[in-house]
DNA sequence: AATGAATGAGACTTCATTCAT
DNA sequence: AATGAATGAAGTCTCATTCAT
């Protein structure tokens, strides 16, 4: 039917749409971009832009709900399979590598963004603390872990990994600083908070 | 002499435009700060700041020299009569909520600044690394700390700390996120630090 | 098609700015001209001028590469019909009467111009020098003119019409300085030049 | 007397901004030069500027008035001990040449200034032009000077004399255009206009 | 639904001029 | 008379948003 051809038609623009501004945002910085840019990056006119979101705050919602989602989703998924604490967090850096440039814009700019981005921000980090919380606690019990509140816990890691994001250009140059210092930072909080035995 | 009287009233001036736009740039957002928006607050008028400073850019990079040597100034200075880690992260956090609205803008966008103001930055940290560092050194020789990099010693503590500024929000709701968690951060800091005999 | 259309009224739009600011640099002085008499004078708001050139050396480039070739291949066409020095020069004061307020403000601001303008003015002192030039020497070799250096002969020729191009407001009050005192110059000048017998 | 005292240093100072004025008019163009130029290249505060000239067109007209006087002064000087028109001819060019810069923006912008400069401009060519008509007429009573309308005679020397000054960096590349083809020129418009025996 | 030309509010910056000392 | 800090009008340019096709 034309009318459901029109649908898909539209449905497909706005994906390209979503993905040329995540692309756009992890490159120049979310409030950096201007709407021309992610029309050019979509290879749509300017206009067009227009025609799917009401303004470029709905976009940059948009954006950083629908990835939010998905990473948050992803977490989830890859999360379910984990055994352990450090399981997890590797799940945890591993989501992270595979949208670094978006994530790292996010974490920077979340503060001057529309509260939707803000709340988005924050679903992920509960997707992502849930997990993490749940199995921490679990090994806490189990006295593997030392005993903390689990926000604390959650708080450090996801700081020191925010710190490293934050400083990227400092610590990696360009390249992923996930890629290059994940590992170690992995491996030195687990070290804080194990308990020796 | 009228010459000085001058000189004095153009330093006034200066003095009462680079408060004006630390407090604003503490407000608003460095880069979302306008020129008009420090005129405004500094009492003169528009062109008054351009007497003053070159451009935009100048202007932010004299706040941030300014407050950043400050700050650094102030952290040597209390840090040196500090006489353990503890007490030194103590006076990084008072140093921090000193400034605490500006400090934040300036974590958060440093990124996206003039050279000179990430550099001032980075002194800022590396006049607080050092002390701490230092001293970390030697309670990990004393054997009152776990033995670990300095670096993710330091960062830790720094992303920990940061993490909260950030979301200040989130957690104090506009209130001092230090002033409301910091003892919570340090005793949880040095708790994982700390050798528990 | 509608995308031809579309090129179509965007090509139309640059005409007019083309044309306006052709009028207005002739009307008010090439460098006095302000982007929002442009826009005034064309009809369109002020954003559309910075739509069509990127900035305000661009569009007085545009203006004088536009407008200097056209002048250039139009004396081109003329003068190639022509068979002596004198009809030559009738053209040349025909061409400059054709353009002659924006000519006028051309042969004034060159020097202040950017880089292009001054090249495209150079091109347009060309085409005309080339053909008087050649004519005058031929003339020269058939005893008709007075042997001297071209470039002597030329820029006496030149430096007399801008003389009264320059003084137009003395010479003629507004009205064209061409019209009312081109034949007396080019008489003068031949007479000057030519051999009498 | 104290009163005759401030006299003189006023008087004393408004002669320093004339000066610094026209020396500022030469090198930077008259329109282009700020008066803020004006006062650091006097060496006395900005506000000491207004306070002799009400206005910048004020200032302009003056440092005008002033020089143009001189300029017709000293050509009347030298003019009155010359014998023909040709040792006119380069005694003009000699008085050019003294204040050659000036001139040559004066020439350049004469048309966009208050109508006092014009005026001046114009007393200066009159000054001009009265010697040297004068003594063209009295060569062509003798025969020794084609006879031709002396305005004709005049505007045509002019007219070769600010082309090569209008085009000063084309011909001389910052040097003295006159220093370098005075001699030519004047050369030229003698073989063009002497009568030839 | 898509297009892209046009719009205009808003930001930065310059500089002649004023004014208190 | 001189000073120089302060003023603010005016100009350039950017970019989100609108709209006719």
């Amino acid at each position: 039917m034309n009318r459901n051809q029109r649908k898909q038609q539209k449905e497909q623009t706005r994906k390209i749409l979503l993905e040329a501004a995540f692309s756009e945002f992890g490159r120049r910085g979310i409030m950096a971009t201007r709407m021309s840019d992610i029309a050019v990056a979509a290879g749509v006119s300017h206009g067009t832009v227009f025609a799917h979101f009401e303004n470029q705050e709905a976009l940059i919602s948009a954006v950083i709900e629908e990835f939010g989602e998905k990473i948050a989703l992803r977490t989830h998924e890859l999360a379910s399979q984990c055994k352990g604490v450090q399981e997890l967090l590797a799940v945890h850096l591993l989501c992270i590598e595979e949208s670094e440039a978006f994530y790292t814009r996010l974490v920077n700019e979340a503060r001057f963004l529309p509260q939707v981005a803000r709340d988005t921000f924050i679903m992920i980090q509960s997707a992502v603390s849930f997990h993490i919380s749940q199995s921490a606690q679990a090994e806490m019990d189990q006295g593997r872990l030392i005993k903390m509140p689990l926000h604390l816990f959650f708080n450090t890691w996801v700081g020191l990994v925010h710190y490293y994001l934050n400083n990227s250009d400092l610590f990696a140059g360009g390249d992923s600083v996930i890629k290059r210092y994940g590992p170690v930072l992995l491996e030195h909080f687990m070290s804080l908070t194990r308990i020796r035995q």
